[in-house]
DNA sequence: CGTATGCAAATAAGG
DNA sequence: GCCTTATTTGCATAC
C-alpha cells in the first residue's frame, strides 16, 4: 500500500542529451538533424583500455569527509550534476582560487582525455589499495556526500572502462575522486573507519520472474496503457508492487516504440 | 573469485 | 499523480 522501497534520496541529475564519449569527438549520425531518438541508445563506448585484474580483497570502509563546498560551476556543457559539486580532488586547494582557475578546472573535468586518464589512474590505485569494484561501490555510500549513495560493481566497472556516457562519467568522477582520496588517507593512517550506518542505499532493481513477465506481456498485448485501477489489479494478481507494474508498462511502451522505429528504417526491410 | 555485459528496471525532467 | 523521453544503474550471468 505504499511505496515501500522508496527510500532513495535524490540522486544525481545530469541528464540532457547524451553525448558520445569519444576522445576524438566523432559526430556520427548526423542524419537530417533531428531524428536521433531512442534508437541508437547506447552512446559512447570507445571502450576498453586494458584488462588486468588482480585479486586483492580486504575491505576498508571509507567514510565521512569534510564537505568541500567547491562551488562555481560554469557548465562547460550542459549538466546540472550535483555530485559534480562535491569534489575533493587529490590536491585540494586549487578549488577556490580564482574564477579563471575554477573555470579551467571545470574544462579539465570535461575533457575526455582527462577523464580517460583519471579512470585509468583510479583503477590502478584502487587495485593498489587492494579493493574490489564492489567494495568501492559499497563504500561510496559511507562516504557522505549529499545525494551520493552506493553504487553497484557494474557501475564502477563501467566507469573504469569508460563505458558510461560522457555526462555520467563527469558526474561520477568527483565522487570517485573523493573516495579515492579518503581511501588513501585512511590506508595511510591505518584506520579503516566505519562511522555511520546512514549509508545512503543504492538503487534497487526488482527482478520480475519469467512467469510474471509473460503475464504482463499478455496484458500489454491487449491493453498497452491500462488505467491506474487496472494496473493495481494486475499488480495484485501477480503479487508485484503497483509501481513496479506501472513502470513496467512505461518501459514496455518505450521498448515497443523503439522496435517499431528501428524496424521501420532498417535498410533491410523488404 | 573478481570483472565484464546484456537486458531492462528505476529515475530525472518537462508536460 | 501519471505520461513520455532520455538516461542512469543494477541484477544475473557469462568470462
Amino acid at each position: 500500500m505504499d511505496v515501500a522501497d522508496k527510500a532513495t534520496l535524490p540522486r544525481y541529475r545530469m541528464t540532457t542529451t547524451a553525448e558520445l564519449y569519444t576522445p576524438n569527438m566523432e559526430q556520427t549520425l548526423s542524419m537530417d538533424g533531428k531524428i536521433m531518438t531512442p534508437l541508437m541508445k547506447h552512446e559512447n563506448i570507445y571502450s576498453q583500455p586494458g584488462i588486468g585484474h588482480h585479486g586483492g580483497s580486504m575491505l576498508d570502509e571509507i567514510s565521512s569527509m569534510p564537505i568541500p563546498a567547491v562551488a562555481p560551476d560554469h557548465a562547460c556543457s550542459m549538466l546540472t550534476s550535483h555530485a559534480q559539486m562535491y569534489a575533493s580532488y587529490s590536491q585540494h586547494s586549487s578549488v577556490m582560487c580564482s574564477p579563471s582557475s575554477a573555470i579551467h578546472q571545470h574544462e579539465l573535468d570535461c575533457d575526455p582525455r582527462e577523464l580517460e586518464a583519471f579512470a585509468e589512474r583510479f583503477k590502478q590505485r584502487r587495485i593498489k589499495l587492494g579493493v574490489t569494484q564492489a567494495d568501492v561501490g559499497k563504500a561510496l555510500g559511507n562516504l557522505k556526500l549529499p545525494g551520493v549513495g552506493s553504487l553497484s560493481q557494474s557501475t564502477i566497472c563501467r566507469f573504469e572502462s569508460l563505458t558510461l556516457s560522457h555526462n555520467n562519467m563527469i558526474a561520477l568522477k568527483p565522487v570517485l575522486a573523493a573516495w579515492l582520496d579518503e581511501a588513501e588517507r585512511q590506508a595511510h593512517a591505518h584506520h579503516a573507519e566505519v562511522f555511520n550506518t546512514v549509508t545512503d542505499k543504492k538503487r534497487k532493481r526488482t527482478s520480475i520472474a519469467a512467469p510474471e513477465k509473460r503475464s504482463l506481456e499478455a496484458y500489454f498485448a491487449v491493453q498497452p496503457r491500462p488505467s491506474g485501477e487496472k494496473i493495481a489489479q494486475i499488480a495484485d494478481k501477480l503479487d508485484l508492487k503497483k509501481n513496479v507494474v506501472r513502470v513496467w508498462f512505461c518501459n514496455q511502451r518505450q521498448k515497443q516504440k523503439r522496435m517499431k522505429f528501428s524496424a521501420n528504417m532498417m535498410p533491410h526491410h523488404h
